[in-house]
DNA sequence: AGCAGGACCTGATGGC
DNA sequence: TGCCATCAGGTCCTGC
């Protein structure tokens, strides 16, 4: 899943335990990693393995950064690793939790190990040596969490859309950072349906989006994220968000706030969860 | 342009 | 136990 609370989770982690080390070994298990590098096909011209075991190698890390839900290790010397987890990625650096799928690993002396590790492959890393021109982050919309995300600009983005809100909350050119849970959670607290068309969102409503997106992000970080089966930690620690969530996964339980049954249905092919009382 | 649906992968789960 | 179908948190691509 991870989601934005668990990119952000995971960026704190690993902010304090890598920025000032340096990257002395580098191995690609699969480099089917790299981005735009698919199974069965050609690497593209621009990707060498060599030339990416180059790149990092020797590197020190400055910063950590997130945006959305990418992962950026900006680097002292010049240039910047990019990775995104998908739906099973894990970054962990305590090798008890070092299990399969081994994708990237990144070694620094002494004693940091750091593994890339992804059960289904959909995770992927790029080397930038300017991030901010990689193409994917300038696609973002802005951040929930900065200040970034504000009612107007979310109306404006709705104004003239048809399709479900649920969808265009997962548009990450619209808002970043959201995926299927705090997007239900976030309607849920909204009083709106899933299926609502975008263009019939109020201003009012838009409002109230915005700040229970904020809202369940923040809980969600503070909770150290929604660990359903896959999501964990860098030590391979559980969050605990899913102790908190309001419909997400509930299908059949009573809602929490009017004792209806909470109904799970799909749209857009993705499980949307909703109380047919709260929600309108 | 914007939308829905499928593809990309693997492992877990549930039904027979 | 074993096999098969179904399902999963994200994003990109395709065709309408």
């Amino acid at each position: 899943m991870p989601e934005l609370p668990e990119v952000e989770t995971i960026r704190r982690d690993l902010a304090a335990r890598i920025v000032g080390r340096s990257i002395a070994e580098v191995e690609v298990p699969d480099p089917a990693i790299f981005t735009g590098y698919k199974r069965g096909s050609k690497a593209p011209k621009d990707i060498s393995l060599n030339g990416f075991v180059r790149d990092l190698k020797g590197k020190t890390i400055l910063h950590v950064l997130r945006f959305g839900k990418y992962l950026i290790f900006e680097f002292k010397q010049e240039g910047a690793l990019i990775l995104h987890l998908r739906m099973t990625g894990q970054l962990l650096v305590d090798p008890e939790q070092f299990k399969a799928r081994l994708r990237l690993v990144l070694t620094g002396a002494p004693n940091l190990v750091l593994v890339f590790q992804d059960q289904r492959r959909f995770g992927e890393v790029a080397y930038a040596q300017n991030w901010r021109l990689f193409e994917p982050l300038a696609k973002l919309g802005p951040e929930p969490l900065n200040g970034g995300l504000s009612p107007e600009h979310l109306r404006s983005k709705l104004k003239f859309r048809s399709a479900s809100i649920h969808s265009l909350l997962l548009n990450q050119r619209i808002i970043a950072g959201l995926g299927n849970i705090y997007a239900n959670e976030a309607l849920f607290h909204s009083g709106i349906r899933p299926e609502r068309c975008g263009n019939s969102i109020s201003g009012k409503e838009a409002s109230a989006l915005c700040a229970n997106i904020q809202k369940v992000l923040d809980q969600s970080i503070a909770s150290r994220g929604y660990s359903m089966s896959n999501y964990v930690d860098t030590f391979g620690k559980r969050g605990a968000m899913q102790n908190h969530s309001w419909v997400y996964d509930w299908e059949g339980d009573p809602c929490r706030k009017c004792k209806t049954l909470i109904v799970r249905r799909i749209l857009c092919g993705r499980s949307v969860y909703f109380c047919r009382k709260c929600q309108r």
